[in-house]
RNA sequence: AGGGGCAUAGUUCAAAGGUAGAACAGUGGUCUCCAAAACCAUCGAUGUGGGUUCGAUUCCUACUGCCCCUG
């Protein structure tokens, strides 16, 4: 089987500078697992790590796309499994770092995304127009009559969820219920050690806050400004990115910059706290939490063992 | 110091002589193609003492704290 280091953990918790350490002593390259730090230009909000911080290390799936154009869990899949591939044919290990827990679940148990297409399909404009005209209550409705089961598991407010359950269904003539159930029991096809990297939380709280501050000082404004004379919006999968939509809303004069800052800092709380709910309950995860630990090196070293005791080294 | 006002959840604000509502925050959760998204659930309060009353958090009163005005 193949080997694979995975190092996430919420935001601002410090899985950059570990990275690097670890991909040193192991001889690995480092395959980002963030659906933002993907699109080019978006370096500060997306606190995307500086070629200096790197290093030396390479670095994969960091500023390959261009912030028009769209980015999700297949296409994620599809180019880290190539990365994989490339790195290992190369004699080295591949560590994913990210926060992104979706795409992580989605690359480690090679979740099968072929019955779609990919692009935003013209069944699901439908039903996304059809919600905006005829309700929520029609589509879960709809969802009834051909997977039951699905509408015992999604809510029936989350619009998004019954959509993809319809359009699956639409595209492939088989329940999305069914077909998650399958891919549950698939096993990893990786040898792989998943470390979570946490903090306390009041620590962590903090720390978004100060980082938060420190974008703005760096120049968050503009960095959102010259994306915005680009042509992007709120309409970009891009632009729906922490620090953007709000920055984006003040630059056109419909928030205060004292309230895009309270509505950054806030919903990066919230987001770390889902993060953290995810990782609680993915399997087979290593959680370290920093504030235990005398300092990185000694993070580093119990990594490095479980990798030996895993004979991934 | 004198006069006035306010005191309800962590915060901002409701309500009512018969055991207090909301928003936001906080906390827990869901998750298989926009996931930095979308969605669900939940904890939590009448400043302190006395009085009136069957019953006070509400009315009266003293105290304490905060705010405003005057000096």
């Amino acid at each position: 089987m193949k080997p694979l280091v995975i190092i996430s953990g919420p935001t601002a918790a410090g899985k950059t500078k570990i990275s690097i350490e670890l991909a040193k002593r192991i001889k690995g390259e480092i395959i980002s697992a963030d659906s933002m730090q993907v699109y080019k230009y978006m370096d500060i909000g997306s606190a995307k790590i500086t070629e200096e911080e790197k290093e030396g290390i390479p670095h994969h799936l960091i500023d390959v796309l261009d912030p028009a154009s769209e980015f999700n869990v297949a296409t994620f899949q599809a180019l880290a499994k190539n990365s994989i591939n490339d790195i290992l044919s190369r004699g080295r290990i591949p560590i994913v770092v990210g926060g992104t827990g979706f795409y992580i679940r989605a690359l480690l148990y090679d979740t099968d995304f072929s019955e779609s297409s990919g692009e935003i399909s013209d069944i699901r404009s439908r039903l996304e127009e059809e919600a905006r005209t005829k309700g929520p209550d029609f589509l879960f409705e709809r969802l009834r009559a051909v997977d039951p089961e699905s509408c015992e598991i999604i809510h029936k407010n989350n619009i998004k969820r019954v959509i993809r359950a319809l359009e699956f269904y639409e595209e492939t003539g088989e329940k999305i219920s069914t077909h998650n159930e399958t891919m549950h029991e698939r096993p990893s096809p990786y040898d792989f050690a998943y470390f979570v990297l946490t903090k306390d939380r009041e620590k962590l709280y903090a720390d978004i806050d100060k980082r938060v501050d420190i974008m703005l000082e760096k120049g968050l404004l503009d960095e959102v400004r010259h994306l915005k004379e680009m042509g992007l919006s709120r309409e970009n999968t891009s632009m729906q990115g922490l620090g953007y939509k709000e920055i984006l809303d003040h630059l056109d004069g419909q928030l205060s910059l004292e309230e895009a800052v309270y509505i950054i800092k806030r919903d990066t709380r919230h987001f770390a706290k889902r993060q953290l709910t995810w990782f609680r309950r993915e399997k087979d995860v290593i959680m370290i939490n920093k504030s235990e630990f005398r300092d990185d090196e000694a993070i580093l070293e119990m990594m490095t063992d479980v990798l030996k005791q895993k004979e991934i080294l």
